[in-house]
RNA sequence: GUGGCCUUAGCUCAAUCGGUAGAGCAUCGGAUUGUGGCUCCGAAGGUUGCGGGUUCAAGCCCCGUAGGCCACCCCA
C-alpha cells in the first residue's frame, strides 16, 4: 500500500464545486477593477524576503512569525526568498523596479492571487488564502482614498452579502503620530499596575495594538487614552476630513473607529476595515487597507504615496455560505451524446467532436453502458438535450430529445449545430 | 506560538459493559435485447488519522504524533 497523502497543513483543495464560488467573486473583482479603471497584473508568488522585512516591517508578526521562508536546495543563488504574505509590497516592489513613476499618475493595478502565511490554521484562516488587492499608486488623496473605499465596499455588495460595515480611521502620518505615540505610551506606563501580562509586553512593541484589546480589564484604561483622530497634525486631520466628506458625498456608509490600527509598518493617514456586522470582534475582517505613503520609498523609489485594499476572498466565501447563499454551479453541458449501442464509442465521441468543433459545450458518453445509464447520467449532470445515436445514423438522422421536458424528434445531423446553438440557455 | 474539543467507507453518521465494524447518500452493475430523475436487487468501498502501550481480546482504556475546529494571538 503506498502511503495516503494529504494537503499540508493549512491549505485545501478547491474542489469543482467550490471552486466555482471563487471564480464567481474572481468575476465580480474583475469586472470591479475594471469598470472603475484599475488594470490587471501579476507578481511572483515569492520575493526576496527584505521586500517583506522592509515593506512590511521587520517588527510586525507577519514578517516576525508568519512568512513562509523559501530556500533553494541547489544552485548559485543564496537570496532568501519568501513567498508573499500580502500583495501590496510585491507590486510596490514592481513599480519602482520598472519605473511606473513614468507612467500617468496614479498607477492603478490590481492583482488576485494567493498569499501564504505561516501561523495556526482555524476557519478562514489558512496558510495559502485567496486575496484580491487593489491599489492606486502616485496620488496623495484624499479623494481617491475614496473612491477606493467605495470600491471595496461595492464588491461585498455586488458579491451579494449586506450586511458588511466599513470602519474607517486614521492613523497619522510621520508628522504627528511619534508624539501620538508617546502620550499613548505614557498614559499606559501611568497605568501599568492594572495592565495584564500580554498588555504589558504589547507596550514594548506595538503600543497602538493596546487600543483594541479585547481584555475587559483593558475597557476602563483604554477609555481615559487618547485618541489618534485627537492629535492629528493640521495637514492629516484635513485629509481625514475630507476622505470623510468624499464618502459623504458618494453616501457610502461608515462607522469612525478610532481604535482601529493597522498590522503592518507601512500604514499612514487613511485606514480601514471591512467586517460582517455583529462580527467585529476584531476577528475575522473581511478585509481592509490603507494608505502608505511611505513604502515607496523603503523599497528604494522617490517619495510616492499609494493606498490599497485586500480582500479575502476565502472569508468572503464562508461568509456568503453562512449567509445562506445559494452556491453558484459550474455549467452543464447542452447536450450528451448516447447510443443505443454501448460499445459504439467512437460514434459518439465523433459526433460529439464535430458539435463541439461548431463551438457547442457538448460531452459523450465514453462509458460502455446501455443507453438507460447514460441517458440517467446526463439528466443529473443537468444537460438540457441528449443526441441519441441508432439506427438513423445510416440514413444521416440522430434523436435529438429533450431533457427537461421529455420531447424527442428526428432531425438530419448536418441540421444539429444551427439547432443546438438556438437552443445554449444564457 | 498557548489552552481546549474532535478524528470510524468518498460524504453524513451508527456500533450496549472492551468481544476483531454497519446504515443512508454517492459510485458501479442488473431488473428479457434502442430511452432518464422514482422503485427494487446486487457489487465495490475500512490496517477505525498514524505509531506505541495495557488486555485473552481495543473503534472504545492509556501515551505520543498528525490533522480539523474553538478561544487567545494575529490578520485577510
Amino acid at each position: 500500500m503506498p502511503p495516503s497523502f494529504r494537503a499540508p497543513r493549512g491549505t485545501r483543495d478547491l474542489l469543482p464545486d467550490e471552486h466555482a464560488a471563487f471564480a464567481r467573486l474572481e468575476r465580480i473583482a474583475r469586472e470591479l477593477a475594471s469598470r472603475y479603471g484599475y488594470h490587471e497584473m501579476q507578481t511572483p508568488i515569492f520575493e526576496q524576503a527584505a521586500v517583506f522585512e522592509r515593506g512590511i516591517g521587520a517588527a510586525t508578526d507577519v514578517v516576525e512569525k508568519e512568512l513562509f521562508r523559501v530556500t533553494p536546495s541547489r544552485g548559485e543563488e543564496r537570496e532568501a526568498w519568501a513567498l508573499r504574505p500580502e500583495a501590496t509590497a510585491g507590486i510596490c516592489r514592481a513599480y519602482v523596479e520598472h519605473g511606473m513613476q513614468t507612467w500617468p499618475q496614479p498607477v492603478r493595478v490590481t492583482v488576485t492571487g494567493p498569499m501564504f502565511r505561516y501561523d495556526r490554521p482555524q476557519a478562514g484562516r489558512y496558510r495559502q488564502f485567496w486575496q484580491w488587492d487593489v491599489e492606486a499608486i502616485g496620488d496623495p488623496g484624499p479623494a481617491v482614498d475614496a473612491e477606493i473605499v467605495e470600491l471595496g465596499a461595492r464588491f461585498y455588495r455586488d458579491a451579494g452579502l449586506a450586511d458588511v460595515e466599513l470602519l474607517l480611521n486614521s492613523i497619522g502620518d510621520p508628522a504627528c503620530r511619534p508624539a501620538y505615540l508617546a502620550d499613548l505610551v505614557a498614559h499606559y506606563r501611568a497605568n501599568e499596575a492594572h495592565l495584564p501580562e500580554l498588555e504589558r509586553r504589547r507596550l514594548e512593541t506595538n503600543p497602538l495594538r493596546l487600543l483594541d484589546s479585547k481584555d475587559p480589564v483593558m475597557a476602563e484604561v483604554n477609555a481615559g487614552a487618547p485618541l489618534i483622530t485627537d492629535r492629528l497634525c493640521p495637514a492629516c486631520a484635513a485629509h481625514f476630513a475630507a476622505v470623510r466628506a468624499h464618502l459623504d458625498a458618494m453616501g457610502v456608509a461608515y462607522r469612525l473607529e478610532p481604535g482601529l490600527v493597522r498590522g503592518l509598518d507601512y500604514y499612514t493617514r487613511t485606514a480601514f476595515e471591512f467586517y460582517r456586522r455583529g462580527a467585529e470582534g476584531q476577528q475575522q475582517a473581511l478585509g481592509g487597507g490603507g494608505r502608505y505613503d511611505g513604502l515607496i520609498q523603503l523599497l528604494g523609489g522617490k517619495p510616492t504615496p499609494g493606498i490599497g485594499f485586500a480582500l479575502g476572498l476565502d472569508r468572503v466565501v464562508l461568509a456568503l455560505a453562512s449567509a445562506g447563499a445559494s452556491r453558484p454551479a459550474n455549467a452543464a453541458p447542452v447536450a450528451v451524446v448516447v447510443g443505443a449501442d454501448p460499445g459504439d464509442t467512437q460514434g459518439r465521441l465523433r459526433i460529439a467532436t464535430e458539435l463541439r468543433g461548431a463551438g457547442l459545450p457538448v460531452r459523450a458518453d465514453l462509458a460502455v453502458r446501455k443507453l438507460g445509464r447514460q441517458l440517467e447520467a446526463a439528466v443529473r449532470e443537468g444537460a438540457q438535450f441528449a443526441v441519441i445515436l441508432g439506427d438513423e445514423l445510416a440514413a444521416g438522422e440522430v434523436q435529438l430529445r429533450d431533457l427537461d421536458g421529455g420531447s424527442q424528434k428526428s432531425v438530419p445531423l448536418a441540421d444539429l449545430p444551427a439547432l443546438l446553438r438556438r437552443k445554449v440557455r444564457g
